[in-house]
DNA sequence: TTTTTTATTTAACACTAGTTAGATATTGAA
DNA sequence: TTCAATATCTAACTAGTGTTAAATAAAAAA
């Protein structure tokens, strides 16, 4: 039972891996099997096809970035300022999709080409973390700290547009994810027009 | 020779409007042929393999893009103002990728999973079609329209990540193209920031 | 130790899809 | 109309992959 558990986390953990690198598509259960140790077939005494592995590392990938980012954010004193706010949610998600989660990339990679069935389902766990962002706006708002014009929903879409995009460029020797937040959070509130 | 290059389009058109829809390695020929009223093996006459297919369309993709962009900016006034040309180019990129070339998005959906030479061979357009933002905004910022301390390559890949992710959530019944791109580059050069 | 349950392997199946070969039709020129 | 080039089709090949079945090894329970 212990040793059981062990495999379908080394199994998870390789999917997760290849997934994010190749695609789900190209990945084939042998090529998760060798860096799990294991010969392909074995997986089929953990899960019940290659979908249902793709539906757990997809839900794994999102699970763990909302969890990150609300854990965050909640640590902070009740009178921390939205800005401030802000930006720590997003260096912890760029921290969590670049840095420490196969999962979370995996997921952004593999989304919207995955079976429809899987897409739907896991449509819910996604909106939950986009409700993670409308609060966080709204009440920067509701605040004064986001001028009363602007147009929250594509202020979200816009920037976690550009948050899970940088899988797609952002390399090791990059600058410090710390200090690409706060650049970003700069830009966004401040603006970049020259005086 | 006219029949020809007909049925040669045909099947471009076919594969940048399925590797959109389904992504590249479940588009099959059968596929593709269907869209195109021709049999599957009848691309073979026009093209070497499906890889060949995929790396035309990802080409296609983004010139088109590039020479529409482009081409709008060059029809302004040598006097327009920077902010207005970004803007325009925001809108041109948008209405590009959401509403007129399947090769755009089929590019942005297949380019990171394409093979390994493919990307390679493919990666000068894509940095010509960077240095065509980097001009713009570093011709802003030397004009004064772009704060001197903004970091231009950070602004860039934000920017550019947040149009190319469009496509995941943009549906034909939301706002005008023109009304978001207005918006964003409103939110970009004034910020998000209350009074 | 023996026996049963759990875990993993090897072998085989079935099916799909890219590709090739050869036959056939269609077109354009002589 | 006839002949040659162009264009497309059908049939077959090959290789790979998800999956199942049956055999075997390892671990746990008796």
């Amino acid at each position: 039972m212990k040793k059981s558990d062990d495999t379908r986390r080394r199994i998870l953990d390789a999917a997760a891996k290849m997934f994010r690198r190749k695609g789900y598509d190209t990945t084939t259960l042998k090529d998760i099997g060798k860096i799990a140790k294991i010969r392909g077939p074995a997986i089929y005494y953990y899960f019940s096809s290659k979908e249902q592995l793709l539906e757990e590392v997809l839900n794994i990938g999102i699970d763990r970035i909302h969890d990150t980012v609300e854990e965050a954010i909640e640590e902070l004193a009740a009178d921390t300022p939205h800005r401030e706010r802000i930006e720590l949610a997003v260096r912890v998600h760029l921290a969590t999709l670049l840095q420490h989660s196969d999962y979370t990339a995996a997921n952004i990679i593999n989304y919207n080409l995955a079976p429809k069935k899987i897409r739907k389902r896991h449509l819910i766990r996604r909106e939950k973390y986009n409700d993670c962002w409308r609060k966080l706006l709204q009440e920067a708002q509701k605040a004064g700290e986001i001028d009363a014009r602007v147009d929250l929903n594509l202020l979200r879409l816009f920037l976690l547009s550009a948050l899970f995009w940088t899988h797609e460029w952002y390399r090791k020797d990059h600058e410090p994810i710390a200090q690409m937040a706060s650049k970003i959070s700069d830009m966004l509130f401040d603006g970049v027009r020259g005086t």
